[in-house]
DNA sequence: AATGAATGAGCTTTCATTCAT
DNA sequence: TATGAATGAAAGCTCATTCAT
């Protein structure tokens, strides 16, 4: 594997990166690669067997990396665990940017609104925000991380509240109709955990309607 | 809990304890102390460093006892997490009976909005409810006590719901509000821990106008 | 329980007992008398788990009596290991004092060349044989107790080759032949174990023959 | 064991491993040696306190290691055990093992009757020979060891008898004499440990001509 | 005499982390 | 860059033993 790594190295330069890059960069790249690597194997794991149960040895071998090395691109196993919370808040700022982006986004969003559905009741998906939300609860830096990507999705949906009605929703009930809003997609993640027969459909539908009525 | 038991004592037992209580009696009521406040005891130290995290050293120091002496109540420290899940159970039950025995449901709910808001919102709650779900996760007498106990309170809801409208509430959708309900209410709890400064006023009024909405 | 046996103390005292016996040779009885429950129980143990398996919690609980008690009988567990040596030392005394008194030994001997290859094949008596060998290799009180016993047995077998032949056995070989006859015995333990299927019949038959050849 | 591994290195390897040896190899080396050395370790624990009351922190410090690493190499201690019992086994055989390529294997047999002597009155090597038998009460992976290597041994000396006197041995008592054999050097094990002032010299005399007398 | 609550030392085992190579 | 040998600190758990009652 070392071996084949290293042909990858001088084989595929000149094709995808530009010509006179540096060798430093070409590190960096490679850096960045086990980063990821080290994240997606982290991820996969943690979602077995939770942070604290899943072992660095247990994460390194499950890509065939040694537990050592692991050690040259985080500094600990917090900071793994701070790195796949802050891939997640980057996701989660990531739909809320493509809402954003849209021109009318009450309709980009109850568009939305299958898909979400579909996202938050996935169980896998689900365990994991709680795994994160209960380390939030003790470990500060991923509280302020979790917080600060939270302010972003809400001041993207109190624009939107505002631009359905620019003059009807008044800033007093905004930011209670913003939390509730988002409460309701939160709380389906628990929802998929406690009650795995749910109909999604039916829970769709419903939600439309209630989501619909709050935005008149 | 501890209540009910000290009725039975006085109420039910004349006959089998005499006026100088039993040294059985009391032992079992002694162990039964003992129970609680080494739940009460995990409960905390859960609650500041999460399952995994909390040793039953510290638990036992904690409230002075001796860390083997607790395996004289619990078999494993799982048991003692299962203890605490199932003491969460049956304070979520509680709230559902009260509902249930309410003959207009769908006012007393509205009535309890408010309190529900503010116990969902309480950080220190919810951190414990996601170390719950956490653990449901990959625990699966965890999760089906939290699934046996969701089915209930369903059940009670799907009763509020009908009673409001005997012929209304098409049982296709029933589930679907039903979930919608309780979702709500249990994003509330992430909402709390991502916005700390959320208003509590606010999300009551929006949350109490969205649903009688629904029940409509 | 306790109930029960204070029953037996007052009904069964006159039948069994000298009429007079003072209240402190009564309680002696009782002592000794439990002093040889916690042996029997702890035999029992010690044969399923093992000396250091088996816990005074199990040995108690196997007959009723509260760990603590052991301690009014027995100083420390240990001192229960050598009183379980103890009793084996002296049935395995009581066997050559059996031989000693018959008038011609060595018949006597080969009589009872059936029961003891019984007795030395049956895995479970080995088993605990084999315990106590072990212990004896580290613990120096039991290994005094074992070669004190067989000093004996070795006496009464010499004496028991002199007497058939007065002159014959020279006093050269007499303990070699002591301890050869007490090793084939020995080995059988052995035999018992590791070769589960072996035939008893079959080895009585030649054991009988080596040993008739080895006195004449 | 040792030897004969070294003895591959050298001999047979020149293909697949070049002369600076690769760092594989060297690494596997390195591996074998802990293995050997934490069992030496272990054999000398357990020979003084026994496979229960020996501890892993012990055996590790006794020779440098942190106790910790030994589990780099084992899985357990229970495989520990094993591979000590697996060693005893192996040497077992190999004694068996010699005798089956010699070409008068009664001769040779009864020109080694001096050295098992000594072998077998060795209280050390006898102490742990109890440890295991004791173990194989009651474990059943060890139990299974022992009789496996009896059952090639026994077959060994039915060879043996059987070459002696091709007519003469009837099957018929054939095991009976194998069993009675082994039972001869089996039993010295506890002769040396309860009788240790046994005069070897005499024993082997005594023995050598029982077992001649055996084979006649 | 008898209980069982309580302790504290010790056990096996796991694991994040370091470091020589 | 990469390995994996090695450590040491904990963890969960067991148990002989003591002691108030």
């Amino acid at each position: 594997m070392p071996t084949a790594r290293a042909r990858d190295r001088r084989g595929g330069r000149a094709v995808d990166e530009a010509v006179p890059e540096s060798a430093a960069g070409k590190r960096a790249q490679i850096a960045d690669l086990r980063r990821q690597q080290i994240l997606d194997a982290a991820e996969a794991c943690f979602r077995q067997r939770g942070f604290h149960n899943a072992s660095m040895a247990e994460i390194a071998k499950s890509f065939g990396m040694s537990a050592g090395h692991i050690y040259n691109y985080f500094k600990s196993k917090e900071e793994i665990i701070a790195g796949i919370v802050q891939r997640d808040v980057d996701e989660f700022l990531a739909r809320a940017g493509e809402l954003h982006r849209e021109r009318d986004m009450q309709r980009a969003l109850l568009d939305r609104v299958d898909d979400g559905v579909a996202d938050k009741l996935n169980p896998s998906k689900a365990a994991r925000q709680f795994e994160v939300m209960a380390e939030a609860g003790r470990n500060p830096q991923v509280l302020q991380m979790v917080q600060a990507a939270d302010a972003q999705v809400r001041s993207v949906l109190r624009e939107m509240f505002r631009q359905t009605h620019p003059d009807g929703h008044s800033g007093r009930d905004l930011d209670g109709k913003v939390a509730v809003l988002m409460a309701l997609f939160d709380g389906l993640m628990l929802r998929g955990l406690r009650n795995p027969d749910l109909n999604r459909a039916q829970v769709t539908r419903v939600l439309r309607s209630v989501i619909a009525q709050m935005m008149r």
